[in-house]
DNA sequence: CTCGTTGCAAAGGATTTGCACAAGT
DNA sequence: ACTTGTGCAAATCCTTTGCAACGAG
């Protein structure tokens, strides 16, 4: 709740791999956090919102360049749910995300979910899930009522 | 198993949408079949490396529309194994994907493997998961203890 | 015949890359 | 200072679209 700090884990990430903390880091892994489901575009444009007129924000390639980073360091994770671009989100809450194929709708549902699921992989296997990457497709309640009654 | 038809319902399908049934759907929906896990590019090259020197593939555009319109049919399902471009598969032998995300090894699994998860969302929120669509991310067996290896 | 389909080529959008300059440590 | 990070612009990659010719029903 601290205001101020972008993360908690950023800067000794970085240093641990010998990288360097950046605004731009801070600002991307900040907007990340704030928009929830945010597509690169939309995390670029966000920060150039947040800049306003005056300041300058992270460039497009740094955009993508950053989350590839962020991602690698462990501290967002992407998914796809449709078709177009990715979503970025904070590793913080884990979380998995269900999609409506129909209207779009996003629902965020606890990992606990796929506990069985992952330890079976996991014994059968020996696969590790990770569940911030996990995006059930399908058609959620409203959306499914709403074709049984367009069924002419 | 019968060698000649491509699949059972596609004619039926279109028919049924006042569409028509041409060599070109029936040529796509086979080599989707048979490369498993196909971008719609390489999809593509199958079908230009089956036609020879002589017979004509289908455009990469038709490829396209083509594997769209499968898709809506319920013949083909695709989904976003990596970064690039999504793979289809058909749908006929439903089951889910688990990928590697340090090799990118893919494996089909049961679906049966989400049933309780499945069945947890219909209850909770009324959600009917799109098995065929699931990709689960994570890590391997041998990619997790090279990575253990490495580990200076 | 009539209308859905295809091929071609060009447009479009998203993501990546090379390089010189700016910035963190 | 030394090395990594960033911005810029061009290059790529993937996908879509307009339109005239083609072919299934």
């Amino acid at each position: 709740m601290s205001g101020k700090r972008g993360a908690p884990g950023l800067a000794g990430r970085l240093r641990a791999e010998g990288l360097r903390l950046t605004s731009q880091r801070e600002r991307v892994l900040a907007a990340v956090a704030v928009l929830e489901h945010g597509t690169p575009e939309e995390i670029g444009a966000r920060l150039r919102a947040e800049a306003g007129p005056v300041g300058a924000a992270p460039d497009t390639s740094t955009v993508y360049r950053t989350l590839e980073l962020l991602e690698r360091l462990g501290l967002v994770w992407h998914t796809h749910l449709g078709k177009g671009a990715p979503v970025y989100h904070a590793a913080e809450h884990a979380h998995l995300h269900v999609v409506c194929q129909v209207c779009g709708e996003i629902t965020s549902v606890d990992p606990s979910l796929m506990e069985a699921a992952a330890e079976r992989l996991a014994t059968d296997l020996g696969f590790t899930v990770d569940v911030g990457h996990v995006a059930l497709s399908g058609t959620c309640r409203a959306c499914a009522e709403k074709i049984r009654t367009e069924h002419s």
